[in-house]
DNA sequence: CAAGAATGTGAGCAAAGTCTCAGCTTTCAT
DNA sequence: ATGAAAGCTGAGACTTTGCTCACATTCTTG
């Protein structure tokens, strides 16, 4: 485990043979994740689950960090692409609907691959979080916050973060309990999100 | 990394001076995990750092997961401790009184210890857990489900299970960005947790 | 199709970590 | 005081993981 490893890729794919070798590592990488945790990733084992060779796999990636994060920059890509659609409906309705929009996009994101993403969340908070990543976590951010001034909300940083934290703390323990009904998930947590901005439940 | 280590201790210290070894092991785990998290768990490491040699360790644990286990069974037990002082003030209490007065506890013991009490929290996920963490974690969930029965809400073990979840994201999530300011935090989360219940923010 | 560029392979060395054991020191009990 | 029990040590055997490199294969291009 030498120190200071790069996060971004050594080399970009460029024939095709080689853009799939880059992507069965990453989707190796993911499932390993996905089973095992971030304790069972190493490059052995992706490289064999992938079926390439580590050889191969040291040649697109510097290390098994990198490979993490590549999969937490795709993951936050499409988190940034959900949400801004919802942020789009949310435009000009009332605050309890916005909210509504934006929670339901939220769980459907996470409901997607629960003990994936869990884990990349995890893993982007240990990690030095690359530039690129940054970028994007703060466009969403960017975005809650800006429905929130909309509403003339005070202090809409610290209000985009607690709502954050709270919806992803609930959401992941419904998941990992066994819930699959989404909607009734929501049902739950709007109330509670409400209240924290101070609206009635119900009118 | 042989499969299958058992979580308990190997012996116990009968001497004053292995039991100062003992818990120098612990502090110093505890110090490490607190520091670097579980990655940066091993037990040459503790070992060092406590001021003792691996042998030592390995008298008295059978790998750094008993360690780590060991660390969970205190935080835990404290935790009970804690809250059980807490139910007992809220008997007989308004949902509401009652509801702040564990909120209030719940955030004084993450605040002990933030970071420390969260990887110990993620550990407690990721080990297959000792029947006697499993005791105290069931007994600080019956109390909980307990009170909120007295009140006579549905599904009492969900809402146990949906408010520990929120109000362990956004408390973390609050202190790691470095808020010093329990009672603020508690003014933020508390609304949000009589939302959920359904009763208005005041009165 | 020849040659260079791109890609792939996996044995194997190095570093990090796990864990034991033979022998030494300290404490207890009588 | 002395034997037995408890405790401590750290070298080193062994395992796991990280990573490179010399060589083989496949692709592209003129």
């Amino acid at each position: 485990m030498t120190h200071a490893a790069p996060l971004s890729p050594r080399k970009t794919p460029r024939q095709s043979r080689s853009r799939a070798s880059y992507e069965a590592v990453l989707t190796a990488a993911a499932q390993i994740l996905e089973r095992d945790g971030i304790a069972g990733l190493n490059t052995n084992a992706v490289a064999e689950r992938a079926g390439v060779s580590v050889g191969t796999l040291y040649q697109y990636f510097p290390g098994k960090e990198a490979i993490a994060a590549e999969l937490v920059r795709r993951i936050k890509a499409q988190l940034l692409d959900d949400l801004t659609g919802a942020l789009v409906a949310a435009q000009g309705r009332s605050l309890r609907e916005a909210a509504q929009i934006v929670l339901s996009a939220s769980i459907r994101h996470h409901a997607r691959a629960p003990e994936l993403s869990r884990e990349l969340e995890r893993i982007e908070e240990d990690l030095p979080l690359d530039d690129e990543v940054a970028a994007i976590t703060d466009k969403v951010h960017a975005g809650l916050i800006g429905l929130l001034a909309e509403h003339a909300l005070p202090a809409p940083e610290v209000v985009a973060r607690d709502l954050t934290a709270m919806s992803r703390g609930m959401v992941h323990a419904a998941l990992f309990a066994g819930e699959t009904d989404l909607a009734q998930i929501e049902r739950r947590l709007l109330p509670a999100i409400l209240g924290y901005l101070g609206l009635a439940p119900r009118g």
